[in-house]
DNA sequence: GACATGACGATTT
DNA sequence: GAAATCGCCATGT
């Protein structure tokens, strides 16, 4: 059982809980924030364990399409696009962020980094 | 320790 | 514009 690695997942975890209602990210925009903006990966399989904190919003994190690639992996695959609705974003074919550009939210720049 | 996989991203063909 | 390719680093086998 880690521990060291698990500092990684808690400053996703802490990003995401940041995200403000009615606006997403993405996994990229996370990764660069804690400095890895390659590793957008280690983002999504943080997501993966989110599964253990369950007050992080990860149906607000999406890819850099603005695509809810992860929506499988709730509790229904209908989940995330019905949560995200009901915040106030529009889901287009139920895989698709609408006005993304608008709804985006950066954290190092909405956290004034 | 090596190999394969993954809720991604950017670039190239 | 879509498909293929490489990079990225941690996890599981």
């Amino acid at each position: 059982m880690k521990k060291d690695h698990d500092l990684f997942f808690s400053s996703v975890y802490q990003v995401v809980e940041l995200i403000p209602r009615g606006r997403v990210t993405s996994y990229g925009a996370i990764g660069k924030y804690l400095g890895m903006k390659s590793s957008a990966r280690m983002v999504g399989w943080a997501m993966h364990a989110a599964h253990a904190h369950p007050h992080v919003p990860a149906h607000r994190v999406v890819n850099s399409q603005g695509l809810l690639t992860g929506k499988h992996h709730f509790s229904s695959p209908t989940e995330m696009e019905e949560r995200l609705n009901t915040e106030g974003v529009q889901i287009k074919d139920g895989i698709k962020i609408v006005d993304f550009n608008t709804v985006f939210w950066e954290p190092s720049v909405e956290l004034s980094l």
